[in-house]
DNA sequence: CGCTAAGTCAATCAATCGTTTGATTCGGCT
DNA sequence: AGCCGAATCAAACGATTGATTGACTTAGCG
């Protein structure tokens, strides 16, 4: 509701709505270091500065201080769709639209990566709230990268194959997070500083399009008859 | 402390051994489905039908029990890479050994299933295991993979893109598992039955083709002189 | 049989968890 | 001033956690 910067100075009694802004980018960051189990509201009410019963007091319960951390501290779909669903983007600006929103969370500060971060601990453990984030974040998203394949491909309906390359072109900016750690650890280089992540970008996007050319090549080469999928 | 295979006494207790084994699977099969620290012992304990002593008898702590169940069901990394190392292979065949690699844990019962999804959460709740497993089983893989690509691009020496493309050649069988929960509720079908898994080893291997395919030939319209990669 | 050790069990420990309570303080109001 | 509600705080609640205790049972062996 409020985006009120968060840094502001703690004073006595000044307004009731930054202890609860701080509460929630407390809770953000450290949800997203340790999960939901493993963090206290101990911990998040130390880290905000505030005191352990304003949890109860702005949330209800820590459950609540989740819902909200996790819904109110993220950028609208909307957006991330409108970067690359615009039918008169060429493949391949559509296809960078894609995962500029995949990386863009990845240069800016902590709080969207730790969005981010939530969101892919969220798949592996799901709390309710991701089936929600499905509905409303992720599948629109989904259906409207396969629109965009759809047209490029010069489908009018969306089939089976379409939905799996599509799957797999958000895989590899998927990727990108939930295996941030490990690319690390493996060849730290890939992820240091911007020019390597604009780098990640235009691979990606060359990647996404051979994927795209093979899919296309694929169905041409198709026996006219054989539009079927198996079940 | 004891439950060393190197002593050699006799079976004391008829199923001594045996409560050992339930613990690790009904272990695995728990934090695997809710975390490290949402499964208390007590769960696991009444799981596995035995009592709750047993854990701290074993395995000495919860954390030991953890550690067991992590390392010692789960198949050695060295069978993973001899499914696409081999130099005879073509890279299709090879690709195709790495993504059988991926799927066959999805069609195998639930055991190797667990294990994936213990190791898939571990990517985002480092608990010091992943280190070791990231040195010990990850890293090899990675390092046979950029072997295989070095070989069919035909370089001698790896460097960030060959490094880059391997990560997102792994990347698509990585998201089979951690994206499985969302493929389910985008597309139920495409992971349901042994034949649409079939389906996946075969776009797969035709996506990565490409991906193989298209930075050949980025690196054949590269001028001579910038081999070089920013760092 | 008697002895030892492995294994099992209910009961309980201290610690930590999320949450609640009740008192207190401050800003804004007539 | 006097009052009220919003906000803050220390303290404690009951529940659950991981881990431990000590007694009991069973198996192997002289």
């Amino acid at each position: 509701m409020k985006a009120a910067p968060t840094d502001l100075p703690r004073h006595a009694r000044s307004d009731g709505e930054q202890s609860r802004a701080r509460l929630l980018h407390s809770a953000l960051g450290l949800f997203a270091q340790h999960g939901f189990a493993k963090t206290s509201t101990r911990q998040i009410a130390e880290a905000a500065g505030t005191n352990l019963a304003a949890i109860s007091y702005y949330f209800g319960d820590k459950a609540g201080l989740y819902r909200a951390a996790f819904f109110e501290l993220q950028g609208k779909p909307e957006d991330d769709i409108a970067r690359f669903s615009n039918p008169a983007l060429s493949l391949r600006e559509a296809l960078r639209g894609v995962y500029v929103g995949f990386l863009e969370p990845l240069k800016q500060g902590e709080l969207t990566r730790c969005c981010m971060t939530l969101h892919m601990r969220e798949m592996l453990e799901p709390t309710g709230l991701w089936e929600e984030e499905i509905k409303q974040g992720i599948k629109p998203m989904h259906e409207a990268l396969v629109a965009v394949l759809c047209r490029h491909l010069g489908l009018k309906r969306a089939d089976d194959d379409v939905r799996r390359l599509a799957i797999c072109v958000a895989a590899l900016g998927v990727h990108l997070h939930v295996g941030r750690d490990v690319t690390d650890a493996l060849a730290p280089r890939l992820n240091a500083g911007a020019k390597a992540l604009d780098q990640w970008a235009d691979r990606l996007v060359m990647y996404a399009e051979a994927m795209v050319s093979a899919e296309t090549q694929r169905r041409a080469n198709l026996p006219r008859a054989a539009n079927k999928e198996s079940a």
